[in-house]
DNA sequence: CGCTATTAGTTAGTCATGCTAGCAATTAGC
DNA sequence: GCTAATTGCTAGCATGACTAACTAATAGCG
């Protein structure tokens, strides 16, 4: 958790701080929700996968992946585990049969809806302390994140 | 990425929505800005551990552990490789030699200091785009992400 | 038509990070 | 001085990321 200027205190550029604060932000939030999650055994990486099939579906593995920035391996590995717990379903493409269609099951959808997923669950628990302006303050820089995340995208 | 509104339109609680943007964003811009970084060998753990030691340096194992909340295990292999690569040093404490006393070296100091780790760089060279306003609500953001961290610390 | 090239997905093997369990060394307490 | 607690480390497990290489299917071209 870094603390605002660097002791030596360079003039470091604004940007570089606020690039270190997120790395390690990033780290501390993905840590404090936790990588397993018990019982519905959704990590987090399962969980955003889901999130984009129920946003999307019908998506192939490789356009999953491309959406998620992971390798197409990856992908398969993540769909694997949530195609086993019953969030996910593989079906034949109609015309190209080397694809896969991948859909969300009613579970996988009911699982993001209602925040079911343990991780989500107690990540909302610890907002619950915060003010309005708190939550707005969160909701502004996500705006800013997602939309670095298509134009970072949209440049690749 | 999860797009806001989900789709079946469910009342969704308004923290939930943000847990489940905050889990995909983090996990999208640490996977965005790689974890591998090459040449200096800094991922992001090793960065996050390091920053802690730049602040509040020295201490022990198990402190540094605590402050960033991993088990004592985690935190011997991660500064492990931090010292492997030169960027910190564990000495002896003078008075309980159980205890290490862990402290940046001059080159782990510069590699936060000027941003000079590949994947802050990289992070920046991100940020580059945005305006004032947008960089000021990720600094927000990261306040209150901040502050929640410690709250919850002291919870524990 | 048939051979080659491309594309899609999966399998195999590697590395980084997390964890828990258990050990050795040291310090603290009775 | 013996026992208990603390500290750090080693070992072994799981997840999630990657690249390389394989299989299956489709597309293209002579």
């Amino acid at each position: 958790m870094p603390r605002r200027p660097l002791p030596s205190g360079l003039p470091t550029d604004r940007r570089i701080e606020v690039a270190n604060r997120l790395n390690s932000a990033a780290i501390h939030l993905l840590r404090r929700i936790g990588r397993d999650d018990g019982i519905d055994g959704v990590t987090g990486a399962r969980l955003s996968a889901l999130s984009v099939l129920v946003y999307g579906a019908p998506l192939s593995n490789g356009a999953l992946a491309r959406r998620e920035r992971v390798s197409t391996p990856t992908m398969t590995r993540l769909v694997d585990a949530l195609a086993r717990d019953g969030y996910v379903t593989r079906t034949e493409h109609a015309e190209d049969r080397r694809q896969t269609r991948l859909s969300p099951t009613a579970a996988g959808r009911a699982l993001l809806e209602r925040g079911r997923a343990r991780r989500i669950e107690r990540l909302a628990g610890e907002l619950q302390g915060l003010a309005t302006a708190q939550l707005d303050a969160l909701e502004r820089a996500l705006d800013v994140l997602e939309q670095l995340e298509t134009t970072t995208e949209a440049a690749r």
